[in-house]
DNA sequence: ACAGGTGTACTAGGTAGATAGAACACTTGG
DNA sequence: CCAAGTGTTCTATCTACCTAGTACACCTGT
């Protein structure tokens, strides 16, 4: 249900949370008019502190996919479904850029970069069953 | 010829220059025996502080990969090669896991991942050509 | 010998991210 | 009303990373 944080990531903890939300929501949970849980709560599920739950809320507010209520807790917008379909394609393709980009220039083969992923998948299916 | 540096990525400069070798040395160049550019002159061809890069050479002499040579140079070691190969399939493979793990838990399929992965590979193709 | 290139070491300062703890403003339910 | 929960704001401290500048130790070609 929460995020997996990851502290010795060199992605800022903030920022983890904010994709993971963007995620969800582009996923169909929570939906628009529900609320995220309480800057509180969240941070002592995850064991930070609060004032990083309140950075990853500010930008997810600043990007118009939940409003701050006063008093009651960050609400998931209308728009907020649509803008974070947008946000995760565009988060994956610069990820799987970022490592096409260093694999090519270090003389790897797209192609391997495929094999390795179709394996790492059905690693992961395996692990599942 | 020499490794793009991104300052705005998350991931330290001295990581990212650490990587670009890592993937160099495991292709084929430069190979044992020969040396990497000079702390000042890598610095200087990066815009970057000299203690950077030497912070940088410092991870690769740590893991075996060049040995320092003072008044001559980073020199690669034979077994470089080896140790190279090896770390570049890892750091791939953790870079690929890291998105899987980030997509299928905020809902989105691995099938979707490798659709955007074939995608990415076609355009940088097209845009060779 | 010496000049110019190498790696190495040190102190100092700046910034971003995270932590710590406190205080304030608002809404809701009893 | 008021207690408990919400978001908001603030100062302070810590760490990692990068920058800046300097100095030292070593090797090589001339």
């Amino acid at each position: 249900m929460f995020p997996i944080i990851r502290a010795d990531s060199p992605v800022p903890i903030f920022e983890q949370i904010e994709r993971y939300w963007v995620f969800r929501i582009a996923t169909g949970h929570p939906q628009p008019g529900e609320f995220l849980p309480s800057v509180r709560k969240l941070a002592q599920k995850l064991l930070i502190h609060p004032n990083t739950v309140v950075n990853a809320y500010e930008q997810l507010e600043g990007a118009g996919i939940i409003t701050a209520r006063r008093g009651v807790g960050m609400e998931v917008t209308m728009e907020a479904p649509g803008i974070c379909k947008k946000r995760r394609e565009e988060m994956v393709k610069l990820r799987l850029q970022e490592i096409l980009a260093e694999s090519t220039q270090g003389g790897m083969s797209p192609t391997e970069i495929l094999r390795l992923l179709r394996v790492e998948i059905k690693t992961r299916e395996d692990n599942k069953a």
